[in-house]
DNA sequence: CAGGATCCGGTTAGATACTG
DNA sequence: CAGTATCTAACCGGATCCTG
């Protein structure tokens, strides 16, 4: 996402830039599962089920550059490469999940809502 | 943003659903600016500057299909059209806004970090 | 005024094949 | 094992034109 707010703030543009990290559609089952604990590359993506090895690699790569994750290489054969959370990552966990949980309480409001729209428009 | 988590909980289908609204482009921007009050098409888009009247109509059906918006029509002419936050789109905005804060205070911090990435890398 | 319809370029994500 | 490279289909968002 990118954000092209020609008139909005500084904060706006941090919050847009933010959500958009979070918001896209892997970031956030990523970091859920790399708060359990370092893993390996295909570990991850195992217990993701569903990503390709490319958006895996391109949702890491995003998430170490903006500094959510590390990403240490074991210089071995065959290699292994541990992903982890970072003290900011930890704390980006915390608003996040705080948004989770609002979403696991309020979701079938939603879902009722869906329904009530979607029949009266069909 | 289509989840297709397969292997997933509920729970974490219901927490991407809410996350992909959320981090759409414009969602986040129209719900602040609604939450000062019920305001009409043309003013919100005025005033949020740079977003398309598709983009405006669309994010608003999503929000209104999902429960976050009321869309009331005054049947004159020249028309005219209301939105307004409904009582989940008011609750929906506090975890938002507390991820709105986490970001500007910790934004730095993330611009800081993919200076260094960028330099190691590039 | 508030949108619906259409077209079009850019981005995105998945599948596949290949490599150190 | 942990990626990179490439191709392609789908989607997204903007611009433009049109209407009750």
């Amino acid at each position: 996402m990118k954000p092209s707010l020609h008139l909005e703030s500084e904060d706006c543009r941090a919050v847009s830039d933010v959500l958009g990290r979070v918001g896209d559609k892997w970031t956030v089952l990523v970091v859920g599962y790399l708060s359990e604990g370092p893993m390996r590359f295909t570990e991850l993506r195992r217990r993701i089920g569903g990503i390709s090895q490319k958006m895996l690699t391109t949702t890491l790569r995003g998430l170490e550059r903006d500094g959510f994750v590390t990403r240490t290489v074991f210089p071995s054969i065959p290699p292994r490469v541990d992903y982890a959370l970072t003290p900011l990552g930890e704390e980006l966990r915390i608003p996040v999940n705080a948004l989770g949980e609002w979403a696991r309480h309020n979701i079938t409001r939603i879902y009722e809502a869906r329904q009530r729209f979607d029949q009266n428009v069909l």
